[in-house]
DNA sequence: TTGCATACTTACTAATTAGTAAGTATATTT
DNA sequence: AAATATACTTACTAATTAGTAAGTATGCAA
């Protein structure tokens, strides 16, 4: 893989974790890694097509994830911990997650990007549920109610609180965060 | 107040709450409205202006609606249902709210949208934190932890699962909105 | 009836946007 | 050595953007 596609993408997705999908340009870009906007065009025809290989790329560290916590045999908790973890470190970034960010834009967005989205989405979620069904029935975790509604509620909290954390500060996000946690431990 | 300025108003907030900030133009709004670009720079000279009056109206609208309900007298369950009721409206009509619209494009926002919506955000937990602590009193609300950290979760739940909604479908609201009230109403 | 405020339109600008076509340097293959 | 593929740059376009300055129709007040 070409190094100036990776330093692209990279940038890219900073800068729609930052400014949003609407916000960023191909200029930004190109200011930034000292090349010339056609050269983005070159790896990435159009701004869809970069779009949708963010999505796609931020699905494929997730399942990669998910993968290695199946083979290391971690417990549920251990489980959720590495997921939010992922925001955790987005909340010290300033920055806040894919779905956050896409999913509020998401009725600009070309097609395919709003496809790979919703599979990621669900992929999350279902991922999630099991996750939660399987812990209550352990009893490592206690909660109301069906496990995908939980899910839906445990994403949908992680989500906002990095966006809380944007227009308040970051304590918002750590308050949410325990909030979240005490909720659901056992 | 002239009612061409109200229905720019009116407009460019359902646009906002669509397609977001950075996505909507003037020219949406006066094609759509059959009147001309510089009539909407006429009642606000700029996007920031704009922007920012309708963070405003929106604000008002919020500090309105819970003077209403105190006057009225309503039981803090009641309150929490006006309030909710206001998102499960948002949702019914496609759109997300706000906060969840302006909150990712936070970085992006002229500085005075940027303190108005710090101020509204804030004004909602502080009401939420002191119906959700007077509730418990009161054994209408039953949860674990600080009331105020109880109000950013719930806060952050409604604005989450109306993007959830828009990226999934509108049951993912109605699911979270449902979770949310199970683990709230004693 | 003159003057002034309100509510616009006409006509424009400068900047930025995504995107393209054609050229070029470098490395690799034949 | 020649041909080809890779990785770009140069130079451009057409569309869209927020914003402005000057003009105009209408109503109302002095």
């Amino acid at each position: 893989m070409s190094v100036t596609r990776e330093r692209i993408m990279e940038l890219a997705e900073e800068l729609i974790l930052t400014k949003g999908y609407n916000a960023f340009s191909y200029q930004d870009i190109s200011s930034e890694l000292g090349i010339k906007n056609a050269a983005i065009h070159y790896y990435f025809p159009s701004k869809a097509n970069l779009g949708t290989s963010i999505v796609k790329n931020n699905f494929l560290r997730f399942e990669e994830m998910i993968e290695n916590m199946d083979i290391r045999k971690f417990d549920e908790v251990k489980q959720l911990e590495s997921f939010l973890r992922v925001y955790v470190k987005s909340a010290r970034e300033q920055k806040i997650c894919v779905i956050g960010s896409l999913g509020p834009d998401f009725n600009t967005l070309p097609e395919a990007s709003q496809k790979e989205l919703q599979k990621m989405t669900n992929r999350i979620i279902d991922w999630l549920t099991k996750l939660l069904e399987t812990g209550r029935y352990n009893g490592v975790f206690a909660f109301k109610g069906d496990a995908h509604n939980r899910a839906l509620l445990v994403l949908s909290t992680m989500i906002a609180s990095l966006q809380m954390a944007r227009v308040l500060d970051k304590q918002a996000f750590k308050d949410i965060h325990q909030s979240l946690i005490d909720d659901l431990i056992a």
